[in-house]
DNA sequence: ATAGCCATGTAACCAGTTACATGATTTC
DNA sequence: GAAATCATGTAACTGGTTACATGGCTAT
């Protein structure tokens, strides 16, 4: 049975093999830990979750405060999230809203451009910002090497973005 | 009535600009203007082209070949299209594979992961070829110079991760 | 004229988002 | 101990993908 992992459930997998977690708790996690680099939402943990434990990747225990369950990872599941980290990697889709609009600039008047690019810049000034504090956190810590370097490919990605946007004709 | 336009059917009116189109020419428009820039399947475009012609952006014409209706963009559709081009533009939210993967970056072998890494540079010098092409394809062309700088930020894009996969720690 | 092929359109499914209900917990 | 707040979980909806049916075109 079960045919390949889909990503959200690997993320769910990768983060129980550092114990039971609620469905809280592994947004929470989530959120840290995959962050700005793989968004999950609340809904989708929690629809993962139930059909885990149905393929018994994950085994839920004693209902706790708010119904709330604490899944633990099973010996399967952690061959499953095996399988995964060693199945091929899936493309990368850039879908960039910035590129949709400027793709039609030629119906843009010269105002509503700037103004476009301009709030292109400044959230991706925030982004940067935002991973450049995660790396100095990172480095402090002496976290996990590869967190650093995701937090680092954020940054060359704002970085590369920034560049560019001063190169588009006004 | 109508709510702001989603972003598939701001690119299929956007699209309609220049004359009246079928679904299957839209895809294939939709495929090499807006490209890798910004994907748009078939089935979506057969999706919101009711939807736009029952909010009267566009109207659909006498049937064709096989079934086919060519639509036309009516004056509230490029009223709509105008709108969305002045509204605020989107969050951008990368959302990379090759990140979560890494984030588990503990769990990998070292061969899974440089076999990972791997895999990344390869697709990434595939879409670089790709783009630079696009690239030179424009400049010959003398085209639009927002598809020439839509291309060149796929450029700048792929040699950023390029260069930062170089970093990673195996 | 017919067989195979490919473009077109459809439908069912899966993933991601948004908005809501409920019940602990905190604070005054 | 009542009110407000916030975390938790649920459900409905929108967007994106995959897989399929059908009918026109092409080549022999």
């Amino acid at each position: 049975m079960s045919g390949a992992l889909n990503s959200t459930s690997a993320a769910l997998l990768g983060l129980l093999h550092e114990g039971p977690l609620t469905g809280g708790q592994l947004v929470t996690q989530a959120d840290q830990r995959l962050g700005p680099l793989w968004t999950l939402t609340r809904s989708q943990v929690y629809r993962e979750l139930p059909t885990m434990a149905g393929r018994g990747y994950v085994r839920a225990g004693k209902p706790g405060p708010r119904a709330s369950l604490a899944y633990t990872i099973s010996a399967s599941g952690k061959r499953a999230f095996a399988a995964w980290l060693a199945s091929p990697l899936e493309a990368d889709h850039p879908r960039n809203p910035l590129l949709l609009r400027l793709g039609f600039g030629s119906y843009h008047d010269k105002a509503d451009l700037r103004r476009l690019v301009g709030e292109a810049q400044e959230q991706h000034e925030v982004s940067l910002a935002i991973h450049k504090e995660t790396v100095d956190r990172l480095r402090k810590t002496k976290a996990d090497p590869y967190a650093l370097a995701s937090a680092e490919c954020g940054i060359a990605y704002e970085k590369a973005l920034l560049k560019w946007l001063d190169t588009i004709p006004t």
